[in-house]
DNA sequence: TTTACTTAGTTGCATAAACAACTATATGTC
DNA sequence: GACATATAGTTGTTTATGCAACTAAGTAAA
């Protein structure tokens, strides 16, 4: 049984997304300035990608937390840009993995100072240890509703 | 100047929402399961209502974060669930007043309780003093952002 | 090796979001 | 009163999400 009871009032805030909303508009707004033609969600899978090249589509899914259908059609806008190439999988005929073009290559670094500095900006007079909870609170979140319970 | 730089790994799920996703997923999930025919969206502007009937469509947009066509949409397809009515206001005929149904009155108390168990199941485990931070830290994410900065 | 099952990815459909361009009404100034 | 300007709301277009139904390929068991 929780003890976290919540007042009508408070309840949207959680639900609402409000932060990271407001963090992703920030950034598109930054991508829009700079003449980046990319959508935050486009860009979030070659942030995967520029982790580590040749993702499968199925672990796109569950890196970025959507479902197949979404990365297919996130993946067919990336390769109409010239930004990503499907090279099916020699071994597994099924699998795609998703590689970055020479175009997408150059794109990270600009974009990633892009993505700090909104993010210093979103968090300007937070202290590194409050962040450091609310991280840990989120993830929490994240993981108590991943069960099936 | 901040201190809050981030390492490339951490960045991503600050700015995903992952978390606010998840209750979202999850709460959508008992709506379909208890034969609510409501998106989140709709619900969340049922909840503003709730709180205050009739609203404008302008007092919608700052209370649940979008923007007016977004709200404009919204309303015409619960105007479509009867679940809401538009009524010009008297003295501004520029406004719409958006007023809830028998119908949507009725769902209050159901819908509530389900948002309130959500909430209850995300936050399973965590101290109620390190859901009050998180909160705070997410509302100055916001006010940073809400500014021209 | 035939059948059943599982996994990876795609397609169709409905809903929602962001942006720009638009209409209609109100306000303020000369 | 006539003009410019601001505000409230709508419409069109593109992109993204969620769900269900589907195809293709791999696996496992009879």
């Amino acid at each position: 049984m929780s003890n976290n009871q919540f007042k009508k009032g408070e309840l949207y805030s959680f639900i609402s997304g409000k932060a990271s909303t407001a963090i992703a508009r920030r950034l598109q707004k930054k991508f829009n300035g700079s003449n980046f033609n990319l959508t935050i969600e486009q860009w979030s899978i070659l942030y995967h990608l520029w982790k580590e090249d040749g993702k499968s589509q199925q672990q796109l899914c569950t890196a970025t937390f959507r479902d197949k259908p979404s990365i297919t059609r996130l993946i067919d806008n990336l390769e109409k840009l010239s930004l990503v190439k499907r090279v099916p999988d020699e071994k597994d005929r099924r699998i795609n993995k998703v590689f970055l073009t020479r175009e997408a290559r150059i794109l990270e670094e600009q974009s990633m100072q892009m993505a700090q500095e909104t993010l210093n900006e979103a968090l300007e007079g937070v202290p590194a240890e409050h962040v450091n909870l609310c991280k840990e609170v989120l993830q929490k979140v994240y993981d108590n509703l991943s069960q099936n319970s």
